[in-house]
DNA sequence: AGTGGGACCTGTCCGC
DNA sequence: TGCGGACAGGTCCCAC
């Protein structure tokens, strides 16, 4: 599941049930998911009680009562649910709403929630992209998955100035700047798509225009800076379900399906007010880049 | 150094 | 209906 938006979606799914609750037993179906889990995963999980649940980029973080943190990704295609005491599936934005086929339930986080109370955390990942470790609380800013993230785009760090320092003199197109973490830390193909579109910025400009000659921030980066947070925050305000997959079991359509301006668009009407552009695509990176060569100049 | 490209793995969709 | 190919939210690694 993917980008910042889905993951912190997740989170705060998951956070009442998690938070506080003591992990019971760990069901782990194989011996790895994309990485190995680490050595006695389960078992150094078992007994303890989980104190807090947070989100750094795109990565999940359950602090372990004992001084662990349980690290998680979910890749493109992880997802957890929540299943309680009568064995229902909770309905919410941050499951995948269609059945899932149990075979990809790789890890059962089995929980004691309060006295004579339990639950179960479920995490499902079709394609094993996603992953699990544990790190010592005091050394999990110098881990590798984390050592070089840059900054969060919801926290105070994002600005023009900011983001003209971090490009100044990067002839990389500003779409790969975008995605690149060690910039900032948590944008994926979608709401870069979004964000560039909607400050009307070309994804083939270099990312170094974004500064002026004196290393300045342009107008055009502090309307960007503003239009990713924006594009985050009203993504987790719609419940962060920008999946393919999130088609609803009544088979209304998902939000992924409304939700776009220009992400998976392609040869549709720009929405910008009087462009009258189509929508186009095109590679970068090896990954797909819609946007309107009309008004993203 | 900074890029682009392939690899990882499964599912889905589309055209023949 | 079957089959091959393209493609999908992310990231790591390795050639240029």
């Amino acid at each position: 599941m993917p980008e910042l938006p889905e993951v912190e979606t997740v989170k705060r799914g998951l956070a009442p049930t998690f938070e506080n609750a003591r992990i019971a037993r760990v069901e782990q179906n194989r011996p790895d998911l994309r990485f190995p889990f680490p050595a006695g995963f389960a078992d150094r999980l078992a007994g303890r009680r989980v104190s807090a649940l947070s989100r750094r980029s795109k990565y999940l973080l359950a602090d372990i009562e004992g001084g662990d943190v349980l690290v998680m990704h979910l890749g493109m295609s992880g997802s957890f649910r929540i299943e309680n005491d009568s064995r229902q599936t909770m309905p919410g934005g941050f499951a995948h709403e269609r059945s899932k086929d149990p075979k990809h339930d790789h890890v059962v986080f089995h929980l004691e929630t309060a006295p004579g109370s339990t639950a179960r955390i479920v995490y499902n990942d079709p394609r094993r992209f996603g992953f699990m470790d544990l790190i010592a609380r005091p050394s999990l800013a110098d881990h590798p998955y984390f050592r070089e993230l840059g900054l969060e785009p919801l926290g105070n760090d994002l600005s023009g100035e900011t983001l003209a320092r971090l490009f100044a003199g990067r002839k990389m197109p500003l779409k790969a700047a975008l995605l690149n973490q060690k910039f900032i830390a948590g944008l994926g193909n979608i709401y870069v798509c979004e964000a560039l579109w909607r400050t009307g910025l070309s994804p083939e400009r270099a990312a170094g225009t974004l500064a002026t000659g004196t290393g300045r921030p342009t107008k055009k980066a502090g309307e960007l800076a503003v239009n990713i947070r924006a594009t985050l925050e009203e993504a987790i305000r719609a419940g962060g379900s920008s999946l393919r997959d999130h088609t609803r079991t009544d088979g209304t359509l998902g939000y992924f399906q409304h939700s776009f301006a220009v992400y998976d668009r392609e040869g549709e009407a720009c929405r910008t007010t009087g462009c009258g552009g189509t929508i186009a695509r095109l590679v970068q990176s090896s990954r797909s880049t819609f946007y309107c060569p009309s008004c993203q100049t």
